[in-house]
DNA sequence: GCCAACGTTGGC
DNA sequence: GCCAACGTTGGC
């Protein structure tokens, strides 16, 4: 099993949005960046935790953990003329992006905001922390989910 | 709202 | 294949 680390905008698509879904679970479409796309369509495994982290937003941090309910399949949306996340050059016959389905195990009892994050050294190499890094999916080793729990 | 950092695009 | 221009991300 692997651990990951999503963003959201909790403007657009918050935990509790997620959290009001039908079985709690919900597509993860419109990932455009192809080192995310790679791990969306070939490291997750059904039943992979992941951390729901909500960005851009007053308090960035990690609010909830979740699920991959469903491993990468093709994103739709990508061939939706109608949708904000289409991109003409996605062929049907050649999916070039995919998406998820997550599922939420729960929400945290409060918001570890990346503010904490930083502070740990254990945490230091996590892209989430460093500078500049606009990974929207990445992995989290065993012992930085750990350290991140701990905080709880 | 600002802007640094980074990824993508496209002319050459 | 280089690289400048441009668009996006996301913290602050």
């Amino acid at each position: 099993m692997n651990y990951w680390l999503m963003k959201s905008e909790p403007d657009v698509f918050g935990i509790d949005h997620l959290a009001g879904r039908p079985k709690h679970t919900e597509q993860w479409d419109g990932v455009r960046n192809y080192q995310a796309r790679n791990m969306l369509r070939d490291q997750m495994q059904v039943g992979d935790q992941l951390f729901f982290y909500h960005s851009n937003c007053k308090e960035p941090g990690i609010v909830g953990i979740a699920e991959i309910a469903r491993a990468g399949y093709p994103d739709h949306t990508a061939w939706d003329p109608e949708s904000k996340y289409y991109d003409p050059k996605s062929d049907p016959a050649a999916p070039r992006w995919y998406m998820v389905d997550v599922r939420l195990v729960r929400k945290l009892r409060r918001n570890i905001t990346l503010e904490e994050l930083k502070q740990r050294p254990e945490l230091a190499d996590m892209p989430l922390v460093r500078r500049g890094n606009r990974l929207s999916v990445m992995p989290v080793s065993p012992q930085e989910w750990e350290a991140i729990l701990a905080l709880e």
